[in-house]
DNA sequence: CTGTTATGTTATGCTGCATAGCATTTGATG
DNA sequence: CATCAAATGCTATGCAGCATAACATAACAG
């Protein structure tokens, strides 16, 4: 299967590229695309992807300590700080001292709405996606969260 | 200095959550992954991963005009313009006009050496992962090509 | 010629992410 | 108990990538 005559390969400037073959790269291009429906689609919720991602986990795990959700998204504690600043500040969330140095977040009534909203958004413009794929997604699935340890 | 893997990162404080099942977020953190690892593998060459896309698609297409690198690359043209320059600067690639108005942009000798060196250690990168996929490769990319149009 | 589009450049701002340092608390160790 | 290393949260700060706006020139279409 080596059918090389595209002729749609230049739909538009789009130069013949190495770039294409290259996992990493076709890995963040794909990524890109999705990341700015996601934005598009969380937009009118006034929220950044980083804070419905923190939403979601906070959702998901009531009462659940501002360290582990740090680690689990991979945000650092000097960038969670703020975040949880705002979310506190629109009343999503609240936090309470677990001893004296950890606190523990629990999503608020309004938090809780905001995220099955932004949850329901973001599923949705997932499935935008998955739908048209050519190959079964639960694979798809399990090789990323393999690539990513 | 450091560049190294921090051993085996334990999964430890990984809280359950809904993000786990969602593409977008897994296509994020994989192409963060790869990304890492690219950023790392490029250093020793003092290049970024968009010099390093510079010199490969203008390597695989020579006196190609420099807007058609910016629209393949998805890189506006008033960022293509640093770059460019800094590329000019290391005798890495040299341009000429086309017309008025654009410019062609060819890769040196030095250009060609870096660009092969780049690519070699990208191609590795990749080799790793995808060494370790869990379907196919070819697959995955048309996937992934399909999903960033 | 005239108005519109394309290209390249400069200046500038925003956002996400990173590092460094500090204060506090906890837990392990002797 | 006394100490010290690690963990947690916070503040301040810097930077890289990406975006917009405005401008100058040149090509193109009528």
């Amino acid at each position: 299967m080596d059918g090389k005559k595209e002729a749609e390969k230049e739909e538009r400037s789009g130069l013949p590229s190495p770039l294409d073959e290259l996992l990493g790269y076709r890995l963040r291009r794909a990524s890109m695309a999705m990341m700015a429906d996601l934005l598009a689609a969380l937009h009118p919720l006034e929220l950044s992807a980083g804070e419905a991602s923190f939403l979601i986990l906070v959702g998901a795990n009531p009462g659940c300590p501002q360290s582990d959700v740090g680690r689990t998204l991979e945000i650092k504690r000097a960038n969670l700080t703020p975040l949880v600043a705002r979310m506190k500040a629109r009343g999503l969330v609240v936090d309470a001292p677990i001893d004296g140095r950890s606190r523990s977040l629990t999503l608020t009534e309004a938090g809780i709405a905001l995220r099955d909203d932004a949850l329901a958004r973001i599923a949705a413009a997932d499935r935008k996606v998955s739908q048209g794929l050519s190959i079964d997604e639960r694979a798809l699935l399990a090789t990323l969260r393999s690539i990513s340890g």
